[in-house]
DNA sequence: TCTCCTTAGAGACGCAGTGTCTCTTATGAG
DNA sequence: CTCATAAGAGACACTGCGTCTCTAAGGAGA
């Protein structure tokens, strides 16, 4: 018999919790199902990992790469933020609500990192947007800066199907350039 | 033995569901310890409940009583939505992000009602403060008029402690009143 | 090439909780 | 007083978690 080892074993252990994750949710997600896949026990799993939720977030890792790193840079701050919350979109819609859900209640220290993360990401956004000339300046409230991906994240958590694009246009037209440029209600409409 | 029956029996069980809430949280709810607070058997549980989600979805609703209904009414649009996000707080900061996150792994079907009845509340608000003439116009965007309640359960949800007053005025004064008066960024500041 | 240490693969195990089933018996309705 | 209903109590099968044990594969090093 051929053993798996290593790097290579992990890697299939990864793509099985992954496949099980889409193909039957989180809720079925089971240690036993994962290794049942990979054709190996439970105890190769919790060698690696200590639990389910520590697993799953593995996997979720292992499959979208690296965590952004990439700010969106299209020229138009407009273009930039709603190019974030498609980033946002496309990372969480493939997994589903109940995956989401599950993973928060069951691994609670899993969001301040990407959570400060963003608050980042859109600071430079904006931060280019001044440097631009495109609004008056990057100083901002924190509370503003946040806005548009709080509430993409909120729309991503509550709604029970992917987030469409109009949505996120509303969020980037109606509420956030408005704040940014210091005109609102009537100001710029969708183009 | 004397035995409890019907409403008052009911009202038990849904105490004691409160209570082990409250005290051990979500997590470690289970029908049998709900069961053997209340001195009685599983079956007495499932007889009125399918599992443990609409336990303690019941128990909630007759803990907290008739959700809402009453729509604050304080003179000023400021202090009707800084008395919305208030009660929002209220309602949920006694439960801990875990019971939140459980059962909205659980029961996905509960919050679409909660979530639109927020938006005619909004309304209402915001129609009272035109007719006032606090503002221009009660003809907002959608995604301005759920912003702050939006922003609000997305604090709620994410943030591990209790939201602090200072956040929820940041949402009101940095966000929602510049979008609805139409001016923003350097406009009125707090009191 | 041989040895040895790590660890994969396989399965048994105890534990906890779910949801079902059964039985006895209190109690309100008639 | 009778009787249908449902409470109280517990046994039950089942599932999944996380631990433990054992055998054997296959690299690293001599």
């Amino acid at each position: 018999m051929e053993r798996r080892r290593g790097a290579e074993l992990e890697a299939v252990l990864l793509d099985a919790a992954w496949a099980e994750l889409t193909e039957s949710g989180y809720a079925q997600l089971t240690m036993e199902s994962v290794a049942a896949r990979a054709q190996t026990g439970k105890q190769v799993l919790y060698r690696r990992w200590r639990n389910r939720a520590e697993l799953v977030i593995a996997a979720l890792r292992h499959h979208t790469g690296s965590i952004v790193g990439n700010v969106p840079d299209t020229g138009s701050l407009r273009g930039d933020v709603l190019g974030v919350l498609r980033q946002m979109a496309d990372r969480f819609t493939q997994l589903g609500p109940d995956t989401i859900h599950g993973l928060m209640a069951e691994a609670p220290d899993l969001d301040p990192e990407v959570y400060s993360r963003m608050t980042g990401v859109m600071a430079t956004i904006v931060k280019r947007a001044a440097e631009r000339g495109e609004i008056a300046t990057a100083d901002v409230p924190v509370a503003v800066l946040t806005a548009p991906t709080n509430l993409m994240r909120h729309e991503i958590f509550f709604s029970h199907s992917p987030v469409s694009s109009s949505t996120m246009m509303a969020l980037v037209d109606d509420v956030f350039l408005p704040l940014v440029r210091g005109t609102s209600a009537g100001g710029v409409r969708r183009p």
